[in-house]
RNA sequence: GCGGGGGUAGCCAAGUCGGGUCAAAGGCGACAGGCUUAAGACCUGCUCCAGUAGUGGUUCGAGGGUUCAAAUCCCUUCCCCCGCACCA
C-alpha cells in the first residue's frame, strides 16, 4: 500500500499541537532541558537550518522516551543590522536584492509593499512565508514547546538583559575604550562586510606611527612616518615623500603634524585635525628631520611610489630591510642594517630584490611579496645588531616593543589604524576610512580571575565532540576584551548609555534562562525590574517574594535550570558559545551553569555551501513537499553524525523515501497478521528466540550510541541492522505474529525520535491506545540462540562465497563438521537456499569425501564439498 | 602567521583512541538476475585484481620507521577545509 506521508504527517502534528503534547509543565520527573542556537529570521528556511533543530529534537523524543520531563523551547533573535538593512534595500529599491527576494526567496509584490518595519520582515521569516522558520519546524514536527516563544527584543527579555548588563558594571567586567571599525562618511556608520561593495574581507591594522622633528620656516613640525617596524628606527636613512603632492601641515592632538591630504581627511576620524595650511612636498625636499631615537639628523628625499592616501604618507625609509626603499634610492644612500637573520647578508633587502629580479620601484606587486617575505624571516628568526642599550642580540619581536614603549613614553610615538587592503567600498559608493569609535564600551573578557573560573568549569562540562575541549580551551586563552556596543539594528539599549545598543551576540548569552520562565512572563502583564531577576534567578529576597508572578517564574526556573545541553555549531565556539560559559559562571550561581554543549558541523548543498544571500539554498519547505518529513528528518540524521559535515544529495534523499515506505509495508504485513490471528501463542522455535535475543543486543547498543548523541550510529542499528535481522528471520522461515509484533514494537519505539510520524501512525495501527514510551526495556538474551544462528550464518556465506568462484550448479553439498556442531545446521534450509541436497557429516561419520575435504574442517568452520549437476565437480 | 579538523575503494562515509577478527560497515550510483503486462517499486546477487572451491595478490594522500602483524603507533612531507572577533 503506497504510504502517503505528508496526510499521515499532518494528522500528527494537528493532533500533538491539539493535546499540547510538548508543552512542559515543572512536576516530579527528572527534567532534560536543551536548547538550540535560536534563528536570525532574515531569510528562508533550508535544510542546513533543518538539521540544527532536528537533531536536538531527536534527543529530546529519546529523553522523553526514556522517562525524562522535557524542555525544548524555540525563539527568535531579532537583534542586529541585516534584517534592518535588507528592509532598506528593500525599500530603497535595491535591484539585485529585490530579484533575489521575488525569486529565491518566493515573495510577492504584496508581501514586498507589506514589509514597512524591520519587524515586518522578521516576522515574515518567522511566520508569515512559506519558507519561513516557524512553518519550517512545525512542517518538520519539531516537539517544540511553543507556549514559551519570544524574541530577542521582547520588552520582558530585555529587561533581563539590561540586568545582565548592570549586574556587569556593578561587578567591573566592562569597561569604556575605543575602538577601530569600518565607517562609510557619507551614510555617517560603521559598515559590516556584507554592506560592502569592495573590500569584503579586509581587516584593520594598527601602525605605529614615529614622529621626525623638522623645522619649517621656523615652526617645529613633526613628520610623523607610519611603519608596521618601529625597531627598524635604527636603519632609517631618509624620509620619503611623495613627488609633487600636495601635504598639510595639521594641529594633530596638539601638535603640528605633516600629512598628505588625505591622509589628513582620513585620520580625521581617528583623531583630532585641524588643517592649518598646504605645503608642496617639493618644498620640503631636501630638508632634514631628527631621529628621536639615534638623535641622527636624516634628509627628505620625494619619490613616486609614496601612496598618499595610506596612513600618513609619510613613510620612514630602511634600505637594508626594506624592498621598496632600496630600489627607490638606487643606491644613492648607503643602506644600514639593523637585524642579522640567517641566509641573508648584510643587507637581507638586497639580497630578496636580486633573488626575485626586481628592476624597478614599478613593480609593486613583487616588491609587496618581497615585503612580506623578509618581514616575515626578520621577525622569526632575526636578531638585533644594533649598539643601543641592551639591543644587541636580541629578538625583533623583543626590540619591536621596547622602542615601541620608549617612543610613546618620550612622546614621539603613537598609533594609527588602516586598511589591510585598499580601497574598501560602501554599498553607497562611498569609500569608506577607519574610525576610532570611542566611548565603545567593551566586556572584559580578558579578565584573568573570570578567565580562570570558566576554564574551571569547563573541566566539568560535557563536551561534544570531545576534539571541541582543546578549541574551547584555546579560545579562552586568546579571548580578548569584546566591544558589545552598536549604533544601529534592533536591540536591548544599553541602560547607561542609551545611545548604543547591545550587539547580537552580546545579548543572546543567557537567554536559555528567560525560556523557563516565557510562558508565565508571556500570560503576565507586570512590569519587570532588576529585583525581580535577581529574586527568581539568584533567591534574593526583595519586594518580588509572595508575587504570584515572580513565584511562578521562580519555581520554573529552579525546576529547570541549569541548561543541560546547549547545541550549536562548531563555528561558534570562538564567540557565542564560550560567551555563554562566560556569562552564566559571572551570573549566576554554580548549579545553575551550564552542563554540556554540542556543537554540530555544517551542512552543505550538493558539494557547495549555502547561502541564503547567493540563493543557492534548499528550503526546507520544498523538502518536506518532496519528500515528507520523517524523510528529511531521516535523511538528515543517518549519513554523518551531527558534528561532522554533512552533505544533503537529492539522490540519496528520493532513496529514503523508499525505504521508508518498505519499512511501512513490512510494519503493516506484521500488523495484519496478528490481526489475522495466525499461529497465536505457539511455543517459540529457535529461530524466534534467536531474533527476540538480536533485538535484545541492537537495542544496547542503540541506547550506547543515543546517550552519547550518535544519533547515525544509532539509526543504522535500529534501522537497517533490524532490517537485515527481519529479512534472516523470515529467510530463515520465521513467521510468528507475536515475535514480529514484539519486534516491531521496540523497532517503532527506537525510531520513533527519527521518525515520529510514521512511528506513531503503525504504532496506532499496531493498536496501541497510549503514546509511544517507555518500550526501550529489551527482551531477554537468549545467548544459546545468538551463537547457533551465527554457526549458520558463517556457513551459509562461505558456501555462498565458494559457489561464486565456482562454475557449477551444486547438486549435492558436503558438509563435514566438529561431532556435536551437526544440531545448528538446518539442512531443509541450506537444501531451499541453495536449490540442493545437503548431506552433513560430522567428522566421525563421513561417508563420502572424494576429495579429503573434511580434513579442513574446524571448530566453528565446517569443510565444504560439493558436486555438480554433470557429475563433473 | 596562530589555532582547530581532515585526506579510506566510482561518490558520500564508518573504522584510527584501545594494532591482528579489515579487502575494510552502511548508503548512493553502476551492473546482472528474479518478480511483474510493465516499472524510476520490490527482492537477490555483484561492484580493487586474479581464480573451476570457502583462496591468493595489491590497497586506506606520499615517503620512511617500529612490530610476528599497521588504514590504525612513531617520524618526515604534500594537499584540503574551518575560525582568528563586531558577522548573525
Amino acid at each position: 500500500m503506497s504510504y502517503d506521508f505528508r496526510a499521515v504527517e499532518l494528522k500528527w502534528q494537528r493532533i500533538w499541537k491539539e493535546k499540547k503534547r510538548y508543552e512542559a509543565k515543572p512536576d516530579e520527573r527528572k527534567k532534560f532541558f536543551i536548547t538550540v542556537a535560536w534563528p536570525y529570521p532574515s531569510g528562508p528556511m533550508h535544510v542546513g537550518h533543518a538539521r540544527t533543530y532536528t537533531f536536538p529534537d531527536v534527543i529530546a523524543r529519546y529523553k522523553r522516551l526514556k522517562g525524562y520531563n522535557v524542555l525544548f523551547p524555540m525563539g527568535w533573535h531579532l537583534t542586529g543590522s541585516p534584517i534592518v538593512g535588507a528592509v532598506s534595500r528593500l525599500k530603497g529599491g535595491d535591484e539585485k536584492f529585490i530579484r533575489l527576494v521575488k525569486e529565491v526567496y518566493e515573495m510577492s509584490d504584496e508581501d514586498i509593499q507589506s514589509i514597512k518595519e524591520p519587524i515586518d520582515y522578521a516576522r515574515y521569516f518567522i511566520d508569515k512565508s512559506d519558507l519561513g522558520y516557524k512553518r519550517g519546524m512545525e512542517s518538520l514536527g519539531l516537539s517544540i514547546d511553543w507556549s514559551k516563544e519570544f524574541t530577542s527584543i521582547t520588552p520582558t527579555y530585555s529587561k533581563e538583559v539590561e540586568w545582565q548588563y548592570r549586574k556587569f558594571l556593578e561587578k567591573d567586567l566592562v569597561t569604556v575604550g575605543s575602538h577601530p571599525v569600518k565607517f562609510c562618511p557619507k551614510d555617517n556608520n560603521p559598515v559590516t562586510d556584507h554592506d560592502l561593495l569592495e573590500g569584503e574581507g579586509v581587516d584593520i591594522q594598527e601602525f605605529f606611527v614615529i614622529e621626525y622633528e623638522c623645522t619649517i620656516e621656523e615652526e617645529t613640525i613633526f613628520l610623523p612616518a607610519a611603519t608596521l617596524r618601529p625597531e627598524t628606527i635604527f636603519g632609517v636613512t631618509n624620509l620619503w615623500l611623495k613627488k609633487n603632492s600636495t601635504y598639510v601641515i595639521a594641529k594633530v592632538d596638539g601638535k603640528q603634524w605633516l600629512l598628505s591630504k588625505e591622509a589628513a581627511r582620513n585620520l580625521s576620524y581617528q583623531k583630532s585635525i585641524e588643517i592649518i595650511r598646504e605645503i608642496d612636498s617639493s618644498a620640503l625636499e631636501g630638508k632634514s628631520v631628527l631621529n628621536p631615537i639615534t638623535k641622527e639628523s636624516v634628509p627628505i628625499i620625494c619619490a613616486d611610489f609614496v601612496q598618499t592616501d595610506v596612513a600618513t604618507g609619510v613613510v620612514g625609509s630602511v634600505p637594508a630591510h626594506a624592498p621598496y626603499d632600496l630600489v627607490a634610492l638606487k643606491g644613492s644612500i648607503a643602506p644600514k642594517s639593523v637585524i642579522e637573520v640567517e641566509g641573508y647578508s648584510e643587507v637581507p633587502a638586497r639580497d630578496i630584490v636580486r633573488k626575485m629580479g626586481i628592476k624597478g620601484e614599478e613593480e609593486r606587486e613583487k616588491l609587496d611579496e618581497a615585503t612580506r617575505k623578509l618581514y616575515r624571516d626578520e621577525r622569526l628568526k632575526g636578531k638585533m645588531i644594533i649598539e643601543y642599550r641592551d639591543f644587541y642580540g636580541k629578538s625583533v619581536e623583543w626590540a619591536q616593543k621596547a622602542i615601541e614603549e620608549e617612543l610613546v613614553a618620550m612622546d614621539r610615538g603613537t598609533t594609527i589604524y588602516e586598511f589591510t587592503k585598499k580601497p574598501v567600498v560602501c554599498r553607497c559608493g562611498t569609500e569608506c576610512v577607519v574610525k576610532l569609535v570611542s566611548d565603545q564600551w567593551f566586556i572584559r573578557y580578558s579578565d584573568e580571575k573570570w578567565k580562570s573560573s570558566v576554564r574551571e568549569w569547563l573541566k566539568d562540562m560535557s563536551l561534544i565532540p570531545p576534539e571541541t575541549r582543546n578549541y574551547f580551551s584555546n579560545v579562552i586563552d586568546w579571548l580578548r576584551d569584546w566591544p558589545f556596543t552598536r549604533l544601529v539594528g534592533m536591540g536591548t539599549k544599553v541602560p547607561w548609555a542609551k545611545e548604543w545598543i547591545i550587539e547580537s551576540l552580546s545579548d543572546s548569552t543567557i537567554y536559555m534562562s528567560y525560556y523557563t520562565i516565557a510562558d508565565v512572563m508571556n500570560n503576565a502583564s507586570i512590569e519587570v525590574d532588576d529585583d525581580f531577576f535577581e529574586y527568581i534567578f539568584l533567591s534574593r529576597d526583595n519586594r518580588w517574594k509572595g508575587n504570584e508572578i515572580a513565584e511562578r517564574a521562580k519555581a520554573a526556573f529552579s525546576y529547570w535550570y541549569p541548561l543541560d545541553y546547549r547545541v550549536s555549531a562548531l563555528e561558534l565556539i570562538p564567540n557565542h558559545l564560550t560567551f555563554m560559559i562566560f556569562h552564566h559562571t559571572a551570573l549566576f550561581k554554580k548549579e545553575h551553569w551550564p552542563k554540556g554543549i554540542i556543537s554540530l558541523g555544517l551542512v552543505i548543498l550538493e558539494g557547495k555551501m549555502m547561502h541564503s544571500s547567493s540563493g543557492v539554498i534548499y528550503p526546507v519547505a520544498q523538502s518536506v513537499n518532496d519528500f515528507g518529513a520523517d524523510v528529511t528528518r531521516f535523511y538528515l540524521l543517518y549519513s554523518v553524525e551531527p558534528w561532522q559535515n554533512f552533505d544533503w544529495r537529492g539522490a540519496e534523499a528520493r532513496g529514503i523515501a523508499r525505504q521508508l515506505q518498505h519499512f511501512y509495508d513490512i510494519a503493516t504485513e506484521i500488523i495484519d497478521m496478528k490481526k489475522n490471528g495466525e499461529k497465536e501463542g505457539n511455543e517459540k522455535e529457535h529461530i524466534d528466540l534467536w531474533l527476540l535475543s538480536t533485538l535484545a543486543k541492537k537495542m544496547d547498543a542503540y541506547m550506547d550510541n543515543m546517550e552519547n548523541f550518535r544519533t547515525r550510529a544509532a539509526l543504522q542499528i535500529a534501522f537497517y541492522d533490524l532490517m537485515n535481522d527481519y529479512r534472516w528471520y523470515v529467510r530463515r522461515g520465521g513467521n510468528d505474529p507475536e515475535v514480529l509484533n514484539k519486534l516491531l514494537e521496540r523497532w517503532l519505539t527506537m525510531l520513533y525520535p527519527f521518525i515520529p510520524h510514521l512511528c506513531e501512525e503503525l504504532w496506532e495501527l499496531q493498536g496501541h491506545r497510549e503514546p509511544i514510551s517507555c518500550y526501550l526495556e529489551a527482551p531477554s538474551i537468549d545467548e544459546g540462540s545468538l551463537k547457533e544462528e551465527s554457526y549458520l550464518i558463517t556457513l551459509f556465506d562461505d558456501i555462498k562465497a565458494a559457489l561464486q568462484a565456482l562454475p557449477l550448479e551444486p547438486e549435492t553439498i558436503y558438509i563435514y563438521c566438529i561431532p556435536g556442531e551437526e544440531g545448528m545446521i538446518d539442512e531443509d534450509f541450506l537444501k531451499k537456499e541453495f536449490s540442493s541436497d545437503v548431506s552433513v557429516q560430522p567428522l566421525n561419520r563421513i561417508s563420502h569425501d572424494p576429495k579429503g575435504r573434511a580434513k579442513r574442517a574446524k571448530k566453528g568452520k565446517p569443510a565444504l564439498y560439493m558436486e555438480g549437476r554433470d557429475g563433473a565437480e
